[in-house]
Formats: structure tokens, C-alpha cells, sequence
DNA sequence: CTCTTCAGAATTTTT
DNA sequence: TTCTGAAGAG
């Protein structure tokens, strides 16, 4: 047998063998999901299944490289090449390119972005004279996506009389008429949003039996990864595809659903059993990733919730530290704690910064750990918050080319025909607007027939337009001919980007020069890729490309080590030694927004879950008295998450001061008197919605109780039962005897001579050292 | 039409 | 605190 199948576990093993047939895979945190699905495809090739049938969606793009990347290690790279595998929103991109006709749409259609689609939200509020206190941008564009995720189609909302009473109970009976003028402006536009690639796919494979047909006989085996995590509109996408065949294999965990707040259900996880009978279950509980410490401080959290799947995690590995829990006075002292712990680590345990990971609930407060970072000295790289492409000055480079493809792409050209500054103003486009959606064209071609249309425009500014639509046109022509870099580069000569940067002079416009050409760096790299893979170069690929990156998939590798910061959303699927997970405060974690229902609750407890999970072998959970939220300060209290979690995996320690020069630790006596009162103070006052549950907590857990097993926690962090001349283990260093002791408490450090490197010095708080005689 | 200034909102999470 | 959009002056 080959020597992949050998070095599974049995589920696992007997997972990656069935070939045919609907299958879900339950996968625990840590279990190996990512190992049984390679082998699965790899093994499916080996079998003969050609390359070009099996489809597997993934999360992240980047997750599919890598997949592609180990499964071309098993079967060779030209095999592996011709897999479909992608995100749901690029593999149906992919698809509805080459189908789009069908739908009306042009082969080169745009992406819009959710800023593209906000801007148009807000623009035709602002044309129906609405008002923007009752019609928030950001939310009519949630109501309208959830819609869009539930297929629920302009026609369906104005056919269902229960959407049409929400929309008006909620003061906002326009909804379904902003919806309409939305698809219609986006389908003149040539445009789709995230939420049409799947609801316009579901539109194709209904309409277009020929096409269903087409797409299941290429698709005969279809793998879905993080099931847990699809939506409605995902989930009727693979029902179709998989209709002929039936080999459907749904991987994922449904204590890892953390995102139905953009429509993701986890129902479709649930009731996969019941969607097909003779469905083969597989579950994979064994943990390989982290210390049974962790495994079981995060069963015990997970246990909180109602609705689950029947699957007990377990681990074989060592019980590890204890996690740890931190109080501090404030964001910035928590920022300091974090900088500070994540140094000592490094040093005596001989770590790099990319050992460490620091997670966080919202992305805001990655500023007060940042600028700790940055303080020490210590390396970091943050995900998440604006992304590369999102930045001003690279998407109206991108608006350039996006109006060379598509012309009629009016968010794109709203965006730069009047950047930079060229005298075309707000009342302008208003006109051109208006007379564009009186003809029926876009504002692109009236500014290209301006001289034949009767428009209320003096004649100074149609000349600003003609130069304009001048030199527009001669950027198309030359793009015509030039590969996506050259056209970028012209682009930015030619509309002066970077002049109009340069002449700004500070030390922003500076930065943003530099982005301009890393962009054009992005591009060439881009090709060459491309060119080596045998794939598409043209700029539609590559804007298409830029549009469904995630943060992830923007961010090279080949950088210096470094902490990573990011929100525990996108810490899914990664792993780290030590994980940092900071604010865990009511109101922040759990968010104040999801307080409300048991079930948004349970979602946040999902989500620490799987924010424990991260951590191969050591965790910290930090929690700050007070933090500045809209530059003021609030007072804060711990999540009640951390009263969850079962005391006996839990050590506590705090730092001696809140002067952020001293940062060492505490001296052990001044726990002695004062855990109670330090840590889960009763709040004065809570809400009601919470209050039943804070006395049921009351029942559960005796206080006494927890007081014992914190205080032996201590002992045995601190102290340790180790004497000069034991000779101990460390997972590093090896054996080594010990020579010497010296400090108390939380400072206490034992000299260690190993075989391996020689004397050490290692605090007993941090080195899991083993004492073996 | 452009530039500056000022008030008010913003922080859940993202393809 | 930082960013955005509106309003007013030139």
C-alpha cells in the first residue's frame, strides 16, 4: 500500500478510501482535515478519477494553494494542475465567465467590491430622496445581501408579504425598491457583487438545464471543506452540482460555524444526515494539534452549547502548561503584557516571532498591541483591517483598469473621473447620471456622445470631458496590445497618479507612492506566475483575481518572521505554538451585538472555541479593567467566557504593576489574599437578559471550589517540585541537570546544564520542564 | 468647481 | 481617536 495511507489513523484512513457516494467528514479541531482531504483527492487520482472531475471548494484561496501544492507532491504537479479548486465566489467567477451570456451579462463583467456596492447603495438613497438616518447605507446593503444568500430575488421579496411587513415595520418600506434599482443598475454596470457569483450561478444551473447537465457531468466528484460555514445560496449550488452523481463528500465542524452573520447556516451541517439518507459519516476526534490542556479547557467552553453535533475531541498528547489568564488594568497594559510575554518566550524557549499569534475579537484593537510590539522591537505582521486593494490610491489605479475592460463600470468610473481633480464636479455627474439613465446607455457613452445628446453642460466642462474621454479611448486602444503590467504602468503615466501624489509631499502621499508601486510590482509578479502555471494573463484575471483576494491571499510569505495579529475569524484553519487571545471582556467577547439570543451567543462561544483551538502548546486569555473605545475610556469587566472554561485547566497570573516601565511579574503572596476579588468581581448592575444566566453560573459552580483548585494551579506553575540536582526535560533543549535556583515566585529560575546547549537559565513559570530523577 | 474646516459617526466578524 | 461627509468661502 502506499505510504500516504500509512501514516493515517484509522477514520481517517477509512475517510480518505470512500471513493463513491455522499460522505461528511466530521473533523475536530486539529484532527487532520486538511491531511484527509489531500490524500482523498490524491487517492481519487490514483484511482483513476481524472483530474478535470473532481471540484473541491475551500475557504480561502490560499487554502487551495496549498492543497493543490501537497497534492502535487503525491501525484505530480501536471496532474494536480487541472483540479478546480477555489473558494465557492472564484471557482463560480470562473464560471459564469465563460457563461455569462446566458445570464445577459458580458464575459468581462466587474466584481464590485462591498465599498462599489455601498457607494451605489448610497447613491440611489441619495437619488430617491431618502432619508440616510432610516436608510443606513451599510445596512439596507446587509438586508440586501441576506436576500441575495437566501435567493430570494427582487421578484420573490415583492411576492413574500411577510419581507415586505418586516421592511415596513422596521420603517423602511422602500427597501424592496432600492433592492430593484440596485440589480438593475448593477446588471447595466456589467457588474456583479459577491452575493450574485453564487445567486447568479443558481440562476444559470436552473434556467440553463444544458448547462446543469454540462457542469455535473465535468463535477463527478465534488469536495466541500468548512460545510459548517456555507449559506443557503452555497449549499443549493452543490445540491444542484451533485444531483447526477451523488459523490458529495462535506467536510467541516459544526463547533467552528463563526460566520452566519453573512448568511452562513448552520443548519446545512446539521441536517446533511437527513439531506442524504445513505450519507457515510466519518468523525475524526483525535486532537494532533495541542496540549490535552487545551483540548479539554476547550471541550469544557464548546460543552456550554445547545446545538451540536455528537463528537468528543480527544488528544494522546502531553497535558502541557496550564492556560493562562491575565487581568490588566488597561488596552495598553494588556498591549505591554502581550509584548512582554511574547519577548521572555522567545528568549527561553529559543522561539521565533512566527511562533506567536495574537488574536483578537474586532480589528480595532490590534493598535494598542501593535504599538507594544513595535515598542519591543519585535516583528509583527497584522491581517485583516483594510486590505492592500481597498486603499484609496491603489483602487483608483484599479478604477482605471477596471473602466479599460468593462466601460460601463460606473462605480469605477465615479471613482477617477474626477481624480485627479480635472474640473468635472459633483453637478456634472449628476447630469451625465440623469441623461444616462433617461437613454438607457451608460454614462460612459453619453460622455462619449456628448456632442450629439442635448445636455445642460457649458461648454468649458464638455471639454474637460472630451480630454478625458480622449484619453480614455487611447488607453483602451494601447490595451489592446500591452500585457496587464504595461497597462498599469501607462495608466499611472498617463491620468499622472503619481504626479499628483508626489506633489502632496507628506509623508502619507509618500507611502502611497510606494504602494502605487508595489502594485505594479503585484502586477508583473502577477504574469510571471501565470505565465509559468500556463494560465490566463490578461488583466480581467487579474482583476478578477484582486477582487475575490482575501487579506490571506494578499500577504507574501517570504517575509521575516514575524507575530502575526489578526481577528480570530481569520485565524481558522492556522495553527501557532503560543496563541495570545486578548480582550476577553463583556461586551467586546462576546460582542455587545450578539448578546441578545441564545443563538448569537452560542456563535461567540464558537468562536473562542475555535480561538483556543489555535494553540499548539501554550495559550494566554487577557482581559483589560478599562479600554478606550471612541478615545474614551469604559470600564470593562471579564467575558463570562472565562468562567466557563473549567478551572482546573486555568492559571492565573498578574502583572505587579500598572506602571507600564515595570513589567515584571507579581510576587507570588499578593495572589494570596486577593484572587477572589480580583478576578470575577460580580458586576454591580447587568442586564437583564443576563442575569438569569450569571445565577444559574452561581449554582453550577461553587466558589470555594474554584478558590482550592486556583491556588494549586499556582503552586505548581511557581514552584514547580524542583531541587537542585533533579534532572529534568525540556522539549527543546533535552535533559539537562540542575544546577541552580534563584528568585520567588512567578521570577523563579533554575540553571539548567543540558547535554545539548549548555548552561541555561529558565524561568519555571515558562520552561515545561518534566523532572525525570 | 476646489479646497478647507468642522461636526458627527464609528467598532463585530468577511467572500 | 480617526475617518467621512457636509457646508462654506474663494
Amino acid at each position: 500500500m502506499s505510504t500516504y495511507l500509512d501514516s493515517l489513523n484509522e477514520p481517517q484512513r477509512q475517510a480518505v478510501l470512500q471513493k463513491d457516494g455522499p460522505m461528511i467528514i466530521i473533523a475536530g479541531a486539529g484532527s487532520g482535515k486538511t491531511r484527509v482531504l489531500t490524500y482523498r483527492i490524491a487517492h481519487l487520482m490514483k484511482q483513476g478519477v481524472d483530474s478535470f472531475n473532481i471540484l473541491s471548494l475551500t475557504f480561502t484561496n490560499k487554502a487551495a494553494k496549498e492543497m493543490k501544492a501537497r497534492i502535487a507532491g503525491v501525484v505530480g504537479n501536471s496532474e494536480s494542475r487541472n483540479l478546480w479548486m477555489g473558494t465557492f465566489h472564484s471557482v463560480f467567477a470562473r464560471i459564469l465567465r465563460t457563461e455569462a451570456d446566458k445570464l445577459g451579462f458580458p464575459t468581462n463583467f466587474t466584481i464590485y467590491d462591498s465599498q462599489d456596492s455601498v457607494r451605489l447603495i448610497s447613491a440611489i438613497i441619495k437619488e430617491k430622496n431618502l432619508n440616510r438616518e432610516q436608510y443606513k447605507p451599510k445596512q439596507i446593503l446587509g438586508r440586501i445581501s441576506s436576500f441575495k444568500n437566501s435567493l430570494i430575488t427582487v421578484k420573490a421579496y415583492f411576492n413574500n408579504p411577510d419581507l415586505q411587513e418586516a421592511d415596513l415595520h422596521a420603517s423602511r418600506p422602500e427597501v424592496g425598491n432600492i433592492y430593484r434599482t440596485y440589480v438593475d443598475r448593477c446588471f447595466k454596470a456589467g457588474a456583479m457583487d459577491f452575493d450574485d457569483l453564487l445567486l447568479r450561478t443558481n440562476e444559470l444551473l436552473a434556467r440553463f438545464p444544458e448547462t446543469l447537465a454540462k457542469y455535473q457531468d465535468r463535477f463527478r466528484y465534488i469536495m466541500v471543506d468548512e460545510y459548517q460555514d456555507t449559506n443557503h445560496s452555497q449549499y443549493i449550488i452543490v445540491r444542484a452540482l451533485a444531483d447526477k452523481f451523488g459523490n458529495i463528500c462535506v467536510v467541516g465542524d459544526d463547533s467552528q460555524s463563526i460566520y452566519s452573520f453573512r448568511g452562513a447556516n448552520i443548519q446545512n451541517i446539521l441536517n446533511f444526515q437527513k439531506d442524504y439518507p445513505d450519507v457515510k459519516t466519518f468523525k475524526l476526534e483525535q486532537n494532533y494539534r495541542s496540549t490535552s490542556n487545551i483540548v479539554n479547557a476547550a471541550n469544557s467552553v464548546i460543552e456550554k452549547n445547545k446545538t451540536k453535533l455528537d463528537k468528543e475531541v480527544w488528544t494522546s498528547n502531553d497535558p502541557g502548561d496550564a492556560i493562562n489568564v491575565m487581568r490588566t488594568i488597561s488596552d495598553g497594559e494588556e498591549g505591554r503584557f502581550v509584548a512582554q510575554s511574547i519577548w521572555e518566550n522567545q528568549m527561553n524557549h529559543q522561539l521565533t516571532p512566527d511562533d506567536f499569534c495574537v488574536l483578537y475579537r474586532t480589528n480595532s484593537q490590534s493598535r494598542a498591541i501593535e504599538d507594544a510590539l513595535r515598542k519591543k522591537g519585535i516583528d509583527y505582521k497584522i491581517y485583516g483591517g483594510i486590505s492592500f486593494y481597498q486603499r484609496k490610491e491603489i483602487k483608483d489605479i484599479l478604477s482605471y483598469l477596471r473602466i479599460l475592460i468593462n466601460p460601463n463600470d460606473e462605480e469605477a468610473l465615479k471613482r477617477i473621473i474626477n481624480y485627479p481633480a480635472r474640473g468635472i464636479g459633483a453637478t456634472t455627474i449628476d447630469r451625465l447620471t440623469i441623461a444616462a439613465n433617461h437613454y438607457k446607455k451608460s454614462i460612459f457613452d453619453v460622455i462619449k456622445y456628448i456632442d450629439k445628446i442635448d445636455l445642460k453642460i457649458n461648454t468649458g466642462t464638455k471639454n474637460k470631458l472630451r480630454n478625458f474621454m480622449n484619453m480614455m479611448q487611447s488607453l483602451q486602444i494601447e490595451s489592446q496590445t500591452k500585457n496587464a503590467f504595461e497597462i498599469a504602468e501607462t495608466v499611472v503615466k498617463k491620468a499622472q497618479l503619481i504626479k499628483d501624489l508626489e506633489k502632496d509631499g507628506t509623508p502619507e502621499a509618500v507611502s502611497k507612492v510606494e504602494n502605487v508601486q508595489e502594485l505594479l510590482n503585484g502586477i508583473k509578479d502577477f504574469i510571471t506566475d501565470k505565465i509559468e502555471e500556463g494560465g490566463d494573463t490578461s488583466l480581467t484575471t487579474f482583476l478578477e483575481d484582486v477582487a475575490l483576494a482575501t487579506d490571506f491571499d494578499a500577504k507574501k510569505d517570504d517575509d521575516k518572521p514575524s507575530v502575526s495579529l489578526m481577528t480570530i475569524h481569520q485565524s481558522k484553519g492556522l495553527e501557532y505554538m503560543y496563541v495570545y487571545i486578548v480582550g476577553l471582556e463583556e461586551s467586546l467577547f462576546p460582542s455587545a451585538m450578539s448578546m441578545n439570543t441564545r443563538s448569537e451567543l452560542e456563535e461567540e462561544r464558537r468562536l473562542f472555541y475555535v480561538a483556543i483551538t489555535r494553540a499548539e502548546k501554550v495559550a494566554y486569555l487577557s482581559y483589560a479593567q478599562t479600554r478606550y473605545r471612541w478615545g474614551k475610556l469604559v470600564d470593562a469587566e471579564p467575558s463570562r467566557f472565562l468562567e466557563e472554561i473549567d478551572d482546573q485547566y486555568l492559571n492565573y497570573i498578574t502583572p505587579k504593576s500598572t506602571n507600564p516601565a515595570i513589567n515584571n511579574f507579581v510576587d507570588k503572596s499578593i495572589f494570596d489574599d486577593a484572587p477572589k476579588g480580583i478576578r470575577f468581581q460580580k458586576p454591580i448592575q447587568r442586564k437583564k437578559m443576563e442575569r438569569d444566566l450569571v445565577k444559574k453560573k452561581e449554582i453550577i459552580i461553587p466558589k470555594n471550589l474554584k478558590k482550592v483548585s486556583q491556588t494549586t494551579a499556582k503552586a505548581n506553575l511557581f514552584d514547580g517540585n524542583i531541587v537542585v540536582g533533579n534532572f529534568v526535560e525540556h522539549n527543546r533543549f533535552g535533559t539537562g541537570e540542575v544546577i541552580a535556583l534563584e528568585g520567588n515566585g512567578p521570577n523563579k529560575k533554575a540553571e539548567i546544564k543540558f547535554g545539548t546547549v549548555g548552561k541555561k537559565k529558565l524561568l519555571l513559570q515558562f520552561a515545561k520542564l518534566k523532572v525525570i530523577g
